[in-house]
DNA sequence: CCATTTCTTGCATAATTGTGCAAAGATGCA
DNA sequence: TGCATCTTTGCACAATTATGCAAGAAATGG
């Protein structure tokens, strides 16, 4: 029961940082293989400020890591599980015609 | 490039839906079969404004189901690979350690 | 040391979300 | 019709989130 609410709470946490299309569009780049921080600018089109903190809350949910590499932060996925997972949301995405 | 942005709201669409502690619960319970609306009041010790409110942000994101069956509601998932999803989101919530 | 590049943090602001109470809707039954 | 039960909606409020600008921090190379 305890550990039911910690499983929910953790599970709504990961949930969580998935849940911006920004965040979605980060890990599905990720999948191709680590990329520097800087990158993500003009593909996004997004604030180097505000990649920064996407890239943050992804790493607080343990789904990216990172490494320095000079003045570059280099970024990658930080569990092989995560395409699987996002392989099961687009096909919840795209099953979903709420009528 | 269009689609893949259709493709990443979408897929936030639904993580957004799993973003809270509350709904991941009512999914959970759901994976057990039918439920009425009613009991989830005290299962999850919350208004039944705000239990209604819960369901229908799920129905929005294509995750459940209702009919009516008399006074009452009666809901259910909306799609038999949600179960696989859960799976997947607790591998990787228990997995993460960030640091 | 200074300049450059990359990254992060401190505000401020607009938008969204979660919650409960009260009221209104919907359905069935006496 | 009137009542009871279940559900949804309107309103208000607190909390969270996304964003950009400006400033600071980290690393490198002259």
């Amino acid at each position: 029961m305890q550990e039911r609410i910690m499983d929910e709470l953790r599970v709504a946490e990961v949930a969580k940082a998935l849940a911006n299309p920004v965040r979605v569009r980060i890990l599905s780049i990720l999948e191709g293989g680590e990329r520097c921080g800087c990158e993500f600018v003009p593909l996004l089109g997004l604030d180097p400020s505000v990649v920064s903190r996407h890239l943050a809350t992804l790493q607080r949910a343990g789904l990216v890591e990172s490494r320095r590499d000079g003045v570059r932060v280099l970024w990658r996925l930080a569990n092989p599980e995560i395409p699987r997972l996002l392989r099961c949301l687009e096909a919840l995405a795209c099953a979903e015609v709420p009528t």
